[in-house]
DNA sequence: CTTAAATACTTCAAGCATAAAATATTTGTG
DNA sequence: CACAAATATTTTATGCTTGAAGTATTTAAG
């Protein structure tokens, strides 16, 4: 990456820094409306069901509700209803956890999986279609800049957690 | 940017993207949490709220509805509610268009711009912050590799335009 | 054993988001 | 002018999202 220089002048650090936030807001939205414009038209479902039966898939043993909302870095109360409509369609099932009765395990069903693997490859297909301008390397060192910002964020993050 | 390369072997240029895409993602949804939760804190409003200033500062005049979801690029109705409630708290305010019952203009009140200057000035200082990691010449070229990949995303959409 | 604290989860209220239907007004055609 | 089509906006239904409050169960302390 990091291509030809611009040729405005540069501004602050703030102000490049807001420049370079805005720009991957935009970016992320753009992608994140088309999905979720083709997961509604090809499978009648959504980006968060999505992403819950990714999380599951991943876990033939199962999650607990508060895994999913760990993994999936949502608020607890927001799985709940996700969860009850996916097991009203029989995609996933509840399993009571044997000595506590408080949870539960949440488990893709045979038809759960069926159901993900089919979207899930779409789902790479989309992405690999919009972001065809990028060859294998040039998305890999992007995505490696991308991990770079988030340790910046992740560090700036601890620095205010003893206030 | 482009910093040293990964030691992982390159997969498929289909998997890199999807790779690139999900640090893309994890990476906007962090900085969004955040700035949600500053300016639930600092300002008791929203992200959405502050859009829609953002949008209503850049044009003296006013704009009307649907100039504003134009701009913020999301849907009419959407707009409706979000205008309505600070219309409520008196940031800005729905003139009449002449000439056009249907339509209005919305313009901040002397309020809505002075409340806006200050969430846009501690608003830029989160980010600067959260991304101390980068200078402005990086944050400049980063900002100018998202441009080209959005340039990347908007072509295949066009490809798909005359199906 | 009893009770307080912690844990797992659900429910609730409020707001954001979309698409689609409904309303009101304006514009274009004959 | 009449009236269909287009335009501007709001309303509605549905679902995602959070944070806070509520319920049930388990764990820990005395």
């Amino acid at each position: 990456m990091t291509g030809t220089p611009s040729p405005a002048p540069l501004e602050s650090a703030s102000k490049e820094r807001l420049r370079l936030w805005l720009r991957l807001l935009k970016a992320s939205r753009a992608i994140e409306t088309k999905l979720r414009e083709n997961f509604k038209a090809d499978f009648e479902t959504t980006l968060p069901r999505f992403d819950v039966l990714a999380a599951l898939s991943r876990y033939e043993e199962g999650l607990k509700m508060s895994q999913i909302s760990g993994v999936l870095r949502v608020s607890n109360g927001n799985v709940t209803g996700i969860v009850d409509r996916l097991a009203d369609e029989g995609l996933l099932v509840r399993v009571p956890v044997p000595g506590d009765r408080r949870a539960s395990l949440v488990r893709l069903t045979q038809r759960g999986k069926e159901e993900f693997a089919c979207q899930a490859e779409a789902h790479e297909g989309w992405i690999s279609e919009m972001l065809t301008g990028f060859d294998a390397r040039t998305a890999r060192d992007f995505a490696d800049d991308l991990q770079s910002l988030e340790r910046s964020f992740s560090k700036a993050e601890e620095g205010e957690a003893d206030v």
